[in-house]
DNA sequence: CTGTTAGCGCGTTCAA
DNA sequence: TTGAACGCGCTAACAG
């Protein structure tokens, strides 16, 4: 199977090739090829023959030219981490065969001019639809409507309602969070959480309110802002349980967070979970998976939100209505050792 | 600028729109869209005036199908993460301007089959060259060399010594590690690293040997292999420390390993990096800055792979040999408060 | 059943 | 300086 040369050194084989090689027209190969019935079955079985002997891959561009489909997804984000655009990518390419459709991904870092000119790229290579992956749930500037092909916002929605936008529920993830810990008894819930000029941050915040208020609670100290790293985790952490040493329960608004709260809740040499619960969002599971003990934590269920972005572009290639607004995507809770004690 | 209907009304236009437009053949419009010299300077601004006005995008499919280049790359990855494969894809992008290469990712999830698929869906697209992107340092089974395009191996170097592969020196990670807790005066240096199995382990652990040599110590205690996790971290760290008390600093196989070394130290009620330094691998953010202190880490130098990958492919194609063989990229380290105390 | 013709969008000859 | 003609690889119409 292997040839002896090099990379490069065989040349790209060609419908023609195959038909010479089978003593048919290159109008017959394609037909025998593509499973068209007008073919004579013995025909069909020497086109087949020399495809596989010159292992021929049709040119899907070519196709694609008169088919004005190229089977061909762009992804332009700006999550430089990877950490939300790489499930949503495997969820876009879940919702087709592998290979059936192939994904540009492009980063654009957070910068305008970079973005167009990779949006001009993608279009240019005739994408047959596009998914616009933000960093953050914040609004973000639409792409504009005089884009040829179905547009479809994920994580980031667009600031324009007549654009499609799925986004996580991020409210219902904080109520969630806030119903678990009371289904585990805890009534002195405290809550600690990012930068508050993220939508995410303050999303989660008003969950957290009406899952308290459901209970007949109310939170214990303040809600803390500030930015989304570890350190801050502790350190607000810290702050909360010398001022309230009551507190049985904290939500965090990362699993970053979360394990900073962690470290605050053990360096007062108290349990966790029996002392103080603790739970974190995003399921991020070199977060939660390395933790002591492992952490709950609310899962935004990107996959599909990747997935049903594919689906909606290419319902839309087939005539649907790609419809607009933006659409939430219910979380999921992901139980463990730092709300219910395990093994 | 915007138009009022909704993505995916407009049409797309095409060079023959363009040449109606502006009253010339589409030879002409050609030509002065692609700044040839052999045309009037007023026909010329005519088309480049119509071009603007249907905001003309030329075809890349088409253009390659004459010029026998698409200007795409294939990424093939097996990394679940993403967290290898993002700076790669970031260096790979940054090789040129933006836009003037496109990249396709596909993740093939370790899975042969997939992989397969996924090849032919790149080849039918007849990408330009291909990038395959292993998860871990240990050789992978070539994809062969009847592939009609350049091919390197990044990360996971191919089993076929006439394959081209860009790795991290591994073995210099290390020796450096070493070298730089030895530059910070210690002298009792212990090693818990990861799975076994996988290469990296095994070349790192070579390195800090050749580091020790070189300074004339020996490690304390053993070499602990188990798995990448937290958890070993910790545990393994808390066997070494018990039984060995002199120990003043680890080398850790990586850096949610050494944050659990970190966490084991503290439990014993030492003082990182006073009395014992920690320093792990990857520098991979997230961990790296959470903890506390923040954590000296050996980087493997990925963007620079990536980048160094996308340019051997096009080399290649301008008619340069792609080369063969495994070639290492050096790794940078990256000092933090886990080795040098910090303000 | 098979082959010929036409054309997808574009760049590149070559005549005019 | 411009435009008509050709071909890149392929599929869809038709004619044979």
């Amino acid at each position: 199977m292997a040839g002896t040369g090099r990379n490069g050194d065989t040349k790209v084989v060609t419908l023609s090739d195959v038909a010479r090689l089978a003593g048919v027209s290159v109008a017959t190969a394609s037909k025998a090829l593509n499973g068209r019935s007008q073919v004579a079955a013995r025909t069909r079985a020497r086109v087949e023959a020399a495809a596989e002997q010159l292992s021929f891959v049709p040119n899907r561009m070519a196709q694609g030219l008169l088919a004005g489909r190229t089977g061909t997804v762009g992804l332009l984000t700006s999550d430089l981490q990877g950490r939300f655009v790489i499930p949503i990518l495997m969820g876009a390419e879940d919702a087709f065969g592998a290979g059936r459709v192939s994904v540009f991904l492009c980063d654009a870092r957070e910068d305008t001019i970079r973005e167009q000119h990779h949006l001009q790229a993608l279009l240019s290579r005739r994408v047959d639809g596009l998914i616009v992956v933000g960093s953050r749930t914040d609004p973000r500037s639409t792409l504009g409507h005089d884009i040829p092909v179905p547009v479809v916002y994920v994580y980031a929605p667009s600031d324009d309602a007549g654009d499609l936008s799925l986004v996580p529920d991020n409210v219902a993830a904080g109520r969630i969070a806030v119903e678990h810990l009371v289904a585990c008894g805890r009534r002195k819930i405290a809550h600690v959480s990012g930068d508050p000029g993220y939508a995410a941050a303050l999303d989660r915040g008003v969950g957290v309110g009406e899952g308290l208020d459901a209970a007949g609670l109310k939170l214990v100290g303040d809600s803390m802002y500030a930015d989304w790293s570890e350190r801050w985790g502790r350190d607000a952490s810290a702050v909360l349980l010398d001022r309230h040493p009551d507190i049985d329960a904290i939500v965090c608004g990362s699993d970053q967070i979360a394990r900073g709260a962690l470290d605050a809740v053990r360096d007062r040499g108290r349990v966790v979970p029996d002392d103080v619960a603790v739970i974190g969002f995003d399921n991020w599971e070199p977060m939660v998976e390395g933790s002591r003990p492992e952490l709950t934590s609310i899962d935004p269920n990107l996959e599909l939100l990747g997935r049903a972005a594919a689906q909606r572009v290419f319902a839309a290639l087939d005539g649907d209505e790609l419809g607009d607004g933006v659409h939430l995507q219910a979380p999921r809770l992901v139980i463990r050792g730092s709300t219910v004690p395990r093994s």
